[in-house]
RNA sequence: CGGGGCGUGGCGCAGCCAGGCAGCGCGUGGCGUUUGGGACGCCGAGGUCGGAGGUUCAAAUCCUCUCGCCCCGACCA
């Protein structure tokens, strides 16, 4: 059987998409530029849908749900962001087969809907802050797509809350951000860096926008989620206004945060190799899958026995959550199986057959280094838990190493083409306008990515002004 | 929107230049042998060749028009 994967060496995007075909994570739908996302694929999703969803209640977040179609007149209301918005949107003119009065907006991100109800809801001190999520698709007519990672319609979270002082509401901000950043390092094991995004670079509407910012494989930047103070810009765009302590009106602080299911696109670039998909383990909907091994019925019903027994016990795993196990009784052969599991990148396996049910034993082979293993059954739920934590931990090792490996200084602007040359971050000092960031967009296609967070001072020039400034900039080529 | 590529059983493709029985691989159904790294054999099912028009005795193949998709750029989560 020939590899239907296009190693990674050789071409970068076909591997990609063979990934995404093999795995079955998505299909393309029959409109150019969506994809369908298929039960792995959505099974990814909805663990990064529980990861998040609890972070987002822990942190005193409410659910809710607002209509996908907006009138075209509340785009308009705020300046900046019809200016950002308009080229990509998908409008409705015609509604039950008559001409509507106003055109609709299917939504490319909702807060304008949400503001109109804002207004509403918000009329006191009292009533903020209003902390609100919503789980949706919107749609941005993008001109060049790409599975997960830009597609037409794609499916996110969004975050709105309103506050009293500005203060709060850049606090929520930040705490956003870095409930994305614990996120993807600590259960996608992904690295992202924080950072302001630039001027030029902001969320269209809002004041300052934040990112999270991951490098994937082929030395392209990800934006991969984002949080953005929007100041009053919305409030006063809709008129939200409360009562404050002092009986004064005032419009509110508010911000937005997303991320999408580009994340899933994220993942696969930055985790798999030749084989297919590697999945860190607290992302994996199965993290381990169980491959029994039999030559005639009576060894089947024998080693499925043991395989559902061992299914069990783990799935019920004593003192933790037990671990998400999937028993394979297909009627396929072992070897293909083993590839099978291997392109949707499971961390664990375990095979079990004749030799096993009679030692009292299983194997063991971890999918991230491929090494295998015969243990004793005992011994099996101490030594899955300890696999699975290696391999998360060993997933984000890599892709941080990939990441150093791949952040280049540069000086002056030779060095930045050089760096740029090689793929991956360049990391400058940084005091040039949008102008500067336009030019440098359109000789070296790169963007400032962010302006990252920052510990400590670091004195320097500008690499492209001449100018001093301690302010460092991350520049990249972006998806 | 510019450049490139492609539309032929479910999927991937050959056939087109030079018109003449619509093929190959994978997958798929049945039976048998198999099963610890993508099994093999035998039998079978499955195609208005993207669409429309034209040339011709004859069109997947030549001509005209058209629709769509993919990839690479500009724009973007």
């Amino acid at each position: 059987m020939a590899n239907r994967i296009t190693p990674r060496s050789q071409d970068q995007n076909q591997w990609y998409l063979d990934v995404i075909r093999e795995a079955q994570l998505a299909d393309y739908g029959p409109v150019r530029g969506t994809m369908v996302i298929r039960p792995y694929g959505f099974a990814i999703w909805e663990r990064i849908k529980e990861s998040l969803d609890e972070k987002f209640k822990a942190t005193g977040h409410s659910n809710a749900y607002f209509p996908m179609l907006i009138p075209m007149s509340f785009l308009e209301k705020e300046k900046e962001h019809v200016e950002g918005f308009s080229p990509e949107l998908a409008v409705v003119t015609i509604g039950g087969g008559k001409e509507l009065e106003e055109p609709l907006v299917v939504r490319p991100t909702s807060e304008t809907i949400i503001n109109h109800m804002f207004a509403k809801w918000i009329q006191s001190y009292r009533d903020l802050p209003l902390l609100i999520n919503q789980w949706a698709n919107v749609v941005r007519w993008e001109l060049r797509t790409k599975p997960f990672l830009r597609t037409l319609e794609f499916l996110w979270q969004e975050g709105h809350t309103a506050h009293a002082t500005p203060e709060e509401a850049e606090e929520e901000t930040l705490r956003m951000l870095d409930v994305y950043a614990t996120f993807a390092h600590e259960v996608a094991a992904v690295p992202v860096v924080q950072g302001v995004k630039t001027e030029r670079e902001k969320f269209a509407g809002a004041v300052r926008s934040y990112t999270i910012e991951a490098l994937l494989a082929d030395g392209k930047a990800l934006q991969s989620g984002t949080s953005h103070n929007l100041g009053q810009n919305f409030a006063k765009a809709f008129e939200t206004q409360f009562l404050n302590e002092d009986n004064e009106l005032e419009h509110p602080w508010q911000t937005s945060w997303g991320l999408s299911t580009r994340f899933v696109g994220a993942v696969i670039m930055t985790h798999g190799d030749d084989k297919g998909l590697r999945l860190p383990p607290r992302l994996a909907p199965i993290q381990l899958v169980v491959v029994p091994i039999w030559r005639n019925d009576d060894q089947r019903d024998l080693v499925l026995t043991a395989a559902n027994e061992i299914a069990e016990e783990l799935g019920a795993a004593a003192g933790g959550p037990g671990l998400r196990v999937h028993v394979d009784d297909r009627q396929q052969r072992p070897g293909f199986k083993f590839n099978e599991w291997e392109m949707r990148g499971v961390p664990l396996r375990l095979e079990v057959g004749p030799r096993d049910v009679a030692s009292g034993s299983v194997v063991l082979a971890r999918r991230d280094t491929g090494d295998k293993a015969t243990i004793e059954r005992a011994d099996l739920a101490a030594e899955a838990s300890r696999l699975l934590e290696e391999i998360q931990e060993g997933l984000l090792a890599q892709a941080l190493a990939f990441r150093e490996a791949n952040t280049r200084p540069a000086l002056d602007r030779d060095s930045f083409q050089a760096a740029l040359d090689q793929g991956g971050f360049v990391r400058v000092h940084w005091d040039g306008s949008s102008e500067d960031e336009a030019s440098i967009q359109a000789e070296t296609g790169a963007t400032v990515r962010c302006l990252p967070f920052q510990t400590d001072e670091e004195s320097g020039v500008c690499f492209y002004t001449g100018r001093a400034t301690q302010t460092i900039a991350l520049f990249a080529k972006a998806y």
